[in-house]
DNA sequence: GAGCATACCATCTGTATTGGACTATTGCGT
DNA sequence: ACGCAATAGTCCAATACAGATGGTATGCTC
């Protein structure tokens, strides 16, 4: 299989994202990578980083190295192809609207009780905040700027759902 | 099958809860449904909604009836064990978070010119923003309330959104 | 009233995604 | 040396999905 007829999906790109971001990692690696950045807003099953990372190398835009001992790891890094394809990604940009997938938004919608489900996602949204502000405040080292801005744009974004669910908390319903 | 055993995923609950908002559907009023309404921020694939409405009524959830001439149109309606499961699901609150899906952000995340990707998500969100404005100041028909407040976050959202964006938009990078 | 465009409605195919269980390796504490 | 926790990878059956396809009804045109 060639660079050419390999369907390139958002996950495709996040893990060529990601080996770029770490110049080399195996699957394992990019699990932890996910779920401490995107994975606040766009979850990946692990076994798709198996998967999706095999394909990629086997489309030529990863380089596969495995190591022959023990856990038989499997370390992938850009080629100059992947390098193509995923500036070529970056650089387009789409207007496409995103997807909320919100199960209390789901329920409210269906009639649940407005105050009953805001508390709980008050308290969960609140929890999401204090995690990004703690992430800002953070750890001294900075932050690429990718990265920083979708943490703005996260910080933005909790601070409005706590203020509606925080409407709805306290309305008499 | 019976209702103990089947898995209940969020697309069964949005078919049950359309089901019970219109007291009883095709799969095809449906699909029409969640297009003009939660279409906005979960999509739902429309062969999913005649194998989900299928799965529900073998288990039990909703009731089958066939035309039996011409179109054969199946109609649905809930059960007694659909409202049920309806109604405890929506009692539950959840303290789950949303996904985002957002592709804009993730690019942004990945480093791309945040200008150029702020140009193009600025007017989608405008445009939804719009709209969502023009369903409030709307066709006078009085929504029902958990649709309303659903409408609510949804214009919440793009506003924060759309001020995000603009920001990036007019930042020189 | 025959022909045809258009909307309406349903299903099928093949593939991809999923969550979760399962297995194996390694490092660490004692 | 042993057991335990953390690390790392694989597998599988159930779903989800996109998109093509194939019918049926309606109504319009001539």
């Amino acid at each position: 299989m060639t660079a050419e007829d390999v369907r390139l999906t958002p996950t495709s790109y996040i893990v060529l994202g990601f080996v770029d971001l770490a110049d080399n990692a195996t699957p394992y690696d990019l699990k932890a990578m996910v779920a401490a950045s995107i994975g606040n807003f766009w979850s990946v099953p692990h076994a798709q980083l198996y998967t999706e990372t095999a394909r990629l190398a086997a489309a030529g835009l990863l380089d596969e190295e495995r190591e022959e001992a023990g856990r038989r790891r499997k370390l992938y890094s850009l080629t100059p192809a992947g390098r193509r394809a995923l500036a070529a990604w970056r650089a387009e940009p789409t207007g496409e609207l995103m997807e909320l997938r919100d199960l209390g938004l789901l329920k409210l919608f269906f009639g649940a009780d407005p105050k009953a489900i805001a508390t709980a996602q008050l308290e969960a949204h609140r929890a999401k905040l204090a995690e990004y502000e703690a992430l800002r405040a953070g750890a001294g080292e900075p932050m690429p700027s990718g990265p920083s801005l979708a943490l703005d744009a996260g910080l933005e974004h909790e601070r409005v759902y706590v203020e509606f669910w925080a409407r709805l908390a306290k309305r008499d319903s």
